[in-house]
DNA sequence: CCCCTTTTGCTCGAATTGAGTATAAGTGGC
DNA sequence: GCCACTTATACTCAATTCGAGCAAAAGGGG
């Protein structure tokens, strides 16, 4: 036998859900936030409460929407965090004991429409308020090569080994594109991260303050280039959501998911544009859109567009496994089959 | 406010950490299992102890060093399993309560040999002994159509609705791409739940039992269709880990996490074939591999072959947060950055 | 020394992609 | 009612990548 649990007084552990909960209003991508008495603003978060429920998908919908009357539509799993040193502003959040552990597991969710949350103590805010240096749609945001890479060389530079500096030199290089592929917009966790250990985000110092630490060396982050504050780790989970839908919008088609029933090719541009965090190009995209079988027809138009009406569509949801052509195997397969499978499901 | 931690006298919460371990020998991809007195294999698994561990990482790292002497890797969080209905059988094998809730953390980790583990009561074992019909290296297995896709067509004839039933019809479409797109390596986790729900499984007859529940309708899964069993719900946790793998190793450098670091391209290339359980094209996974820059050549050959000497590689690790150059982006990005960043780490 | 095997290098056409241009069909100002 | 403006939609064209197959190189074994 390799382990048995060993039971008995030890510290207990705590479970806290917390939902990435993101809407798309036109152009600007919006997630949930909730106020919070003294203190910054928060994701939307409640305990996970076993005898209540049977799953964490479940406890996630119930207490979004019951304390907002929003029902979720897809959910996914995002991560769960369990470090200790970001546990203590964490522990005091949930009004646990000092010495529990608070584990708390994050989720993305996405709903179709911002309605208004105000009666519910919270608000629709734009991510990119918390992540100003993720949004390239006009062009690569001046802030990252006035303010935020000048301050992680000099944290690079206050490295305490030649290693120590390489390794973050290369790490700098990768979450920024430096020299080789250039900007990649999934990598928002890696930046966030890399923002937090060069304590340019204002979540550092409080950390570190919460935990009895000193202040880290070198200067301290000008107010708001890290951009806006959240609660406990809720900017690393936000990041992580980020990331994640950055990443699955190219090979899964879950953007419908934030988009109205029907739509115009526009809306949808708009729609990964505002996730992606760049422009696109327009004909292109539509041809990649019509091409991958996603979306149909419907033969209606919308005509308040300023223009040209613009023809509606909906997501093809029998398609809703299929992923778009352009799934970009790296991966050379030998032709296997032509036919697919054999049997078919009458 | 939106919600306060209530406290008081609820179920206790237990953490287990479970590792998918995996190690690929020449064709064979591997995965560790631990032996149970009295039960089916299982995976490496032990109680996360907060007092001991700052992180769930070092957790699984240190549980799986101490028990069997093997250092870790890559390391990566999978998911965390927090369902009940697979609990019953959970609690058990931890030794918890039987109201406690059990939830499992899943980590994959790679290993670069497989080192003999007979000593720590571990051993290595072919992944697709659990999975059979994901190896597709031969070309289809026989059994997918002879006994899987009747088996699973009959529990959707057994559908309590017309809804349900579509939905199911559905389902199996999309995981064994009957119609559409054909078989997508990376769906493993999605035909593991189908054939659990259709009691195919011989987790799901046992979880069944455990949880009071009579036997499902129509006639037991013939032993040994289904795959080898494993403890608790580790087979999902393994089919996870597969999904996983085979989606990650497309667009991240992973794979040379599993390999030596010396290596033939032949050798790179069985290892990915393993993992992805398809044949690649050998001409062509050569090019895609000298151009991604991930490999780099040392100058020295392997003379046994059998054949002509094979050029030894390593990997480029400079080039570690790169991506193959075929990422394939369904997302046609409109020309903004030809210089990336602008300013350089020096 | 010839046969067999595996590595390695190359070719070629099909398909996809990146980028740009032209036309269609509305709205609002006058 | 006409014109300027705006947005949607439809094509074009070259560059690149991808899928598939073929041929030469370089070892080992009988």
């Amino acid at each position: 036998m390799l382990t048995t649990a060993e039971g008995g007084a030890e510290p207990r552990v705590v479970i806290s859900l917390s939902a990435v909960v993101v809407a798309i209003d036109e152009d600007k991508p919006l997630v949930m936030t909730v106020r919070q008495t003294g203190g910054p603003d928060a994701l939307p978060y409640g305990p996970f409460d076993p005898a209540d429920h049977r799953t964490f998908e479940l406890g996630v919908r119930d207490f979004v929407e019951r304390q907002t009357g929003l029902a979720l539509g897809y959910v996914e799993q995002l991560y769960t965090f369990g470090d200790r040193g970001r546990e203590a502003p964490s522990a005091r959040l949930h009004g646990g004991a000092a010495e529990d552990r608070v584990v708390s597991v994050g989720y993305l969710a996405l709903v179709r429409r911002a309605d208004d949350l105000s009666a519910a103590g919270a608000a629709w805010r734009n991510w990119y308020g918390f992540f100003p240096w993720e949004d390239w749609r006009k062009g690569e945001p001046a802030a990252i090569a006035e303010a935020l890479l000048p301050g992680l060389v000099a944290w690079r530079d206050r490295a305490a080994s030649a290693h120590e500096g390489a390794d973050r030199t290369r790490r700098i290089r990768v979450a920024f594109g430096l020299d080789d592929g250039g900007w990649r917009e999934e990598r928002t966790l890696d930046r966030y991260e890399l923002m937090y250990e060069a304590g340019l985000a204002p979540e550092a110092a409080r950390d570190r303050a919460a935990a009895g630490l000193p202040a880290p060396r070198g200067k301290a982050a000008p107010p708001g280039l890290g951009g806006l504050e959240l609660a406990s780790d809720h900017r690393r989970i936000l990041a992580t959501a980020m990331s994640r839908l950055r990443g699955k919008v190219k090979y899964r088609p879950i953007i419908f998911d934030a988009c109205e029933e029907r739509f115009t090719l526009t809306d949808l541009q708009r729609a990964v544009e505002a996730v992606c965090g760049f422009a696109l190009h327009k004909p292109n995209f539509r041809r990649m859109a019509l091409a991958s079988g996603l979306v149909s027809d419907t033969g209606d138009t919308r005509a308040q567009t300023g223009g040209r009406p613009a023809a509606l569509f909906t997501f093809q949801s029998e398609a809703r496994g299929a992923v778009p052509p352009a799934l970009g195997l790296a991966v050379p397969r030998l032709g296997v089959s032509p036919e697919a499978g054999g049997l078919k499901l009458s």
